[in-house]
DNA sequence: CGAATTTGACCAGCGC
DNA sequence: GCGCTGGTCAAATTCG
């Protein structure tokens, strides 16, 4: 399966589009995740880093960094600028059972237009040991110089503009890149995504339709703080209607923002024009109105439920929303289900840590992790 | 009524 | 220079 996905990607310079097929099929169609499933992580951090990157994630994107989005299957994170890239590759190991020929390979991809210039990230978790292949010339991250193609071991490599006149871009800013699985059947709503929120507060600015993509792609600012530059773009990769590519730009100029400022952000975030809105939602938005709530619980709350009204549309058929479900909390979910994240509530960032952080994490911080990790948090609730 | 979303218009970068 | 395209603005609309 992956194999066969490396393959079109190895043979298909395409555009945006193209990001990610293979992270794509991790998702939706052919993962299934059983409660009791041990997702090991690489003996090795597999965390590529730029020379100059700092164990904070520059964009300030709370979850990306730390192992994947929300919905935990984000397939990595790029920068763009300049000769700077950087994969932050999920913790999870995404052990695909229905995965034979792939033997729970990973691949990581990612393809971004920079310019005219096209980077193409891709790398196999569970050997730790990325792969770049794009016509151009070569990058070595790992403090490398730009002189051509290089055997890179263990380290990163990428693609790199031939020249710095071609570097240049139509607007000069380090980018990031997000591929995290689509929760909304694409039919449902063409004209607004679920995305899969996280803890900063985005405001949609904007909405445009991208040439060859049958999709539009939303344009987001950071309203967590006034003057913010944070923004973000998302959208649909136009051949896997299941992957969500969201693109940061710029950095926030704020701290953190509070877990009841990032929510409020969120409140509308799925606008229902016709009639009343479902019942999951309105639990939502119950939950998040209750006065003792645990912020992180509400988030999470917010979270299933978001994936909850996104698999609705779907058929009964539908593997996503099947194996999602099944994942699903159940609504009477015992008291204690969020009482270890109470005990975060104090200090938010305490559960934010950095990709080296997770990765040496021990069990203090284990609970913190599976808070964020919705995979976690429903292997956590399914095996309880 | 405030805040968020929608959507057409405008602007700027880029290629030809 | 011109047209195409992507990104942003802002008025109108919608929602809680």
């Amino acid at each position: 399966m992956y194999d066969y996905l490396w393959k079109r990607m190895e043979n298909d310079h395409g555009d945006l589009g193209d990001i990610v097929r293979a992270g794509g099929r991790i998702g939706p169609r052919n993962m299934e995740i059983e409660p009791a499933v041990e997702r090991e992580l690489p003996t090795e951090p597999v965390a590529f880093r730029t020379r100059t990157e700092s164990p904070t994630d520059s964009f300030g994107h709370p979850l990306v960094d730390l192992r994947d989005s929300l919905l935990g299957r984000n397939t990595g994170t790029e920068f763009l600028d300049g000769a700077e890239a950087m994969l932050a590759p999920s913790k999870m190991a995404m052990e695909s059972s229905s995965d034979p020929g792939g033997g729970g390979r990973f691949i990581l991809a990612q393809k971004v237009l920079s310019g005219k210039q096209e980077v193409e990230i891709s790398c196999s978790i569970f050997s730790s040991k990325p792969s770049l292949s794009s016509p151009g010339e070569m990058l070595q991250l790992s403090g490398g110089s730009t002189a051509g193609p290089m055997d890179h071991g263990d380290d990163v490599q990428i693609w790199s503009p031939r020249s710095s006149q071609e570097i240049k871009r139509r607007k000069s800013q380090a980018k990031k890149v997000v591929c995290v699985p689509a929760p909304v059947a694409p039919s449902s709503r063409p004209s607004s995504e679920a995305v899969p929120s996280d803890l900063w507060a985005w405001r949609k600015y904007g909405q445009k339709p991208i040439k060859g993509s049958p999709y539009p792609r939303g344009y987001y600012r950071c309203s967590s703080s006034k003057g913010c530059s944070a923004r973000k773009q998302v959208e649909r990769s136009r051949t896997d209607p299941n992957i969500l590519v969201i693109t940061y730009t710029s950095e926030h100029n704020h701290p953190w923002p509070t877990q009841r400022n990032a929510l409020a952000g969120t409140a509308r975030s799925h606008p229902s024009k016709n009639g009343p809105k479902c019942s999951s939602d309105q639990g939502v938005l119950k939950s998040r109105t209750a006065p003792k709530e645990d912020p992180m619980e509400r988030l999470v709350k917010h979270e299933v439920a978001e994936m909850e009204k996104a698999i609705e549309p779907a058929a009964e058929d539908d593997e996503f929303h099947q194996s999602h479900t099944r994942m699903l909390p159940e609504e009477d979910q015992p008291d204690d289900f969020f009482e270890d994240l109470s005990e975060l509530e104090t200090d938010p960032l305490s559960l934010i840590f950095s990709s080296e952080g997770f990765m040496e994490s021990k069990p203090d911080e284990e609970r913190a992790n599976k808070a964020l990790d919705p995979f976690s948090t429903f292997d956590w609730a399914g095996s309880s």
